[in-house]
DNA sequence: CACAATTTGGAGCGTATGCTCCAAAAACCA
DNA sequence: TGGTTTTTGGAGCATACGCTCCAAATTGTG
């Protein structure tokens, strides 16, 4: 055992030294992008030295390792998409008009970024024996999400858009089909299958709304004996 | 270039010779365990070699490579949940019966394979760059899945069960959320949390049943204006 | 400028990995 | 039984890979 420096919480300089010739947060999104793209295990650490234009050692110097970088990325990675996409549903006073937003801009991402997926997802799915960080991080951000659906959801029925039962299950329901949203892409799914996938959601949430005429609950009330 | 015979299609022998000591079928079972557990990439031959009790040379012969492999176990599991989840839902006359039990059935194989997830799926987010004979399979997979999805909706609507409207919307939503389960279980969900998905997708199914006294299209109606 | 502190480039180390090669073994057939 | 064919065990090859090491470079400080 040597004695090393922890590569992610540097200390103050008490001396200068030579300062670093890139800019960390640039060279992360590299990162993301080339793990998002060929996935942990098959990235190697030549691959990472020529995307990000730096030599072994200084990735070495800056992260620890390819481990710690993935971690380094994920967090950066998390923090786009929530900023995105979490964050507007999380913030916002709409009920079912947040979800409806929530799912096209979660859309739009998707599409965007196929056939790559999430890449939190993508990671947890490459060794089931070791216990990632990004398996962590993934349960966190699944628990995060659900609670921001269930939220709107709760919001929805406040307003009387909805009715009141039975939230928790609507909100299983939408997270279990985000996650779904994200494996289609990374599994080749087409961009119109994308959409349409994403229709269908939004217009399940639509019949979750009370009160529109040209919802499908008029069409359940006629048909009705 | 040297002549290899084609190892997935052997021509019938013209003369005896040595005779394999395993079972095929056997040996695939044993080779989807491991690239279910540990993914394609994290997968070694030497891995391989030892969940299988073979040596490299048997492996080589019999299947050709390591990706040759990974397709014949794909074939096979592939085969395996289709019998077990998919061709009774095909085979079924129920409508909302049909995808209740199918929920069910998928339900218990997910929590009984926790956390392992779809092979299938895994297989297909691991590197986006190679066009694995794995996406080409869960394409099929995913369009044999959402057909006889959308024909049980029929079914129910044929029989008065459903409105008849957006059908396949609601195929599409089922599907993703079948997606969605797999990688859950595969991103660490817990047992109970698959169990609480398992129970809002047949909520919803629920829903979707009309003159059903207990079911929330009754709440619906009596909340309409 | 000399010195301490830090990063950078890049050679290269030890092991892992997919696969090959070949002699020995084990079957059928004449 | 001798001949032919195929499989089996296992040594081993060529490369890939994660990471280390160190001299040179680059900064601030006295």
């Amino acid at each position: 055992m040597r004695p090393t420096r922890n590569p992610s919480r540097p200390h103050r300089r008490r001396t200068a030294g030579r300062p670093r010739s890139f800019d960390r947060d640039k060279v992360l999104d590299g990162a993301v992008e080339v793990f998002w793209e060929r996935g942990y295990r098959s990235t190697t650490t030549r691959d990472l030295e020529a995307a990000l234009g730096l030599a072994p050692s200084s990735i070495y110097n800056t992260f620890g390792s390819k481990r710690e970088l993935l971690n380094a990325a994920l967090e950066r990675y998390e923090r786009q998409v929530t900023d995105r996409l979490v964050t507007p549903l999380e913030t916002s006073t709409d009920g079912l008009a947040a979800l409806t937003e929530f799912f096209t801009a979660l859309g739009r991402w998707i599409v965007d970024h196929r056939p790559r997926g999430c890449l939190l997802i993508n990671t947890t799915s490459e060794d089931v024996r070791v216990k990632t960080v990004g398996m962590e991080r993934a349960s966190q951000y699944r628990l995060r999400l659900r609670r921001a659906l269930q939220r709107a959801i709760k919001r929805s029925v406040a307003a009387g858009d909805s009715y009141g039962d039975h939230v928790g299950s609507r909100a299983d329901l939408l997270l279990g089909f985000v996650l779904g949203l994200n494996v289609a892409s990374r599994a080749g799914a087409s961009t119109a299958e994308l959409e349409r996938m994403v229709r269908a959601v939004r217009k399940q949430i639509d019949d979750w709304q009370l009160d529109k005429s040209t919802s499908r609950s008029f069409t359940h009330f006629r048909k009705s004996p």
